[in-house]
DNA sequence: TACGTTGTTCGACATTCGCAGAACATCGAA
DNA sequence: TTCGATGTTCTGCGAATGTCGAACAACGTA
C-alpha cells in the first residue's frame, strides 16, 4: 500500500461502489466495520490467502469503500461512512441493513 | 424467455442483486422502470446489441430485480419494486437517487 | 545485523462477464 | 402457408475477476 489512492467523493462510481460491495467476503468485511471503528487487518479472519484479502482490501479502497492508514508494517483500516453518505445518501446503511438480514460474509470475523 | 424463472422474494441474494446493478446498461434499464411504468423492451433503446440486451435483462429478472410479462412475441418489463422493498428495505430507492445523481446509465433510453 | 512479521506484487489459472453475430423458435399478419 | 417481427440461445472472443502460492519490500526487534 505504497500508493492508497483513496478517491475523492466526488471521484466514486456508483458502479464502481455497488461491484466492490457484491462480493460475499468484501462485503464481510464492511460489515465488520460498520460500527465505525478502525480495525487491524491483522485481525480479520476470513477464508481466503492473505493476498486474495489483500486484493479485496485493495478494491474496497479503490471504490472509496474504506480508508487505510498505515502503521509501520500494520494496516488498519476504517470505513468512510460520512464520504459515502455526502455522495450516495441512505445508499451504505440500506446496504448494510439488507446483508445484516441475508447474513452475507458470516465467514469473515474478527480475532482478538 | 420460456422459463421465467423468476426467484421468490426469499431467494432473492443481495450480492446478486447489487451485482446485477453494477452494470451501467442494466442500471440505465431500472432507472427507466423506476417510476413503475410497465414497457416493452422494444422501445427500450441501449447502446448494445439485441443479443446482449436479452441478456442483461435476464441478469436483471434472474436477480429479482425485474418481472418479465410475455404477450404474444412481445416482452414486456417492469420493476420488482415492492418485493424489493419487502425484501432489502430502503435498497432500492437509495440505489435509484445515487443513480441519478450520477445519471448512471444515460445511453438507455425508450423510444415512442 | 539478522530475523520474523506484515502486507504488496507478480505470475498463473479457472471462471465469469460483456459483447456481438448467426441461427433458431415463436407468434401475428399478409 | 409464407413472411416478417421479436426475442432467445449458441458460439466465440477479449477482458476482468477471484483465487492461490511464491517472491518481494518495509519495518520493528532480538
Amino acid at each position: 500500500m505504497k500508493d492508497p489512492r483513496h478517491p475523492a467523493p466526488d471521484a466514486m462510481s456508483l458502479t464502481r461502489v455497488l461491484a466492490a460491495l457484491s462480493d460475499p467476503v468484501r462485503l464481510g468485511v464492511v460489515r465488520l466495520l460498520a460500527d465505525g471503528a478502525e480495525l487491524g487487518w491483522g485481525e480479520l479472519r476470513a477464508p481466503v490467502a492473505k493476498s486474495t484479502l489483500s486484493h479485496h482490501m485493495k478494491v474496497l479502497r479503490d471504490a472509496g469503500v474504506t480508508r487505510t492508514r498505515q502503521e509501520g508494517t500494520r494496516c488498519y483500516v476504517r470505513l468512510r461512512s460520512a464520504d459515502l453518505e455526502a455522495r450516495f445518501p441512505a445508499l451504505l446503511p440500506a446496504i448494510l441493513d439488507a446483508a445484516a438480514t441475508d447474513d452475507v460474509g458470516a465467514d469473515v470475523s474478527v480475532a482478538s
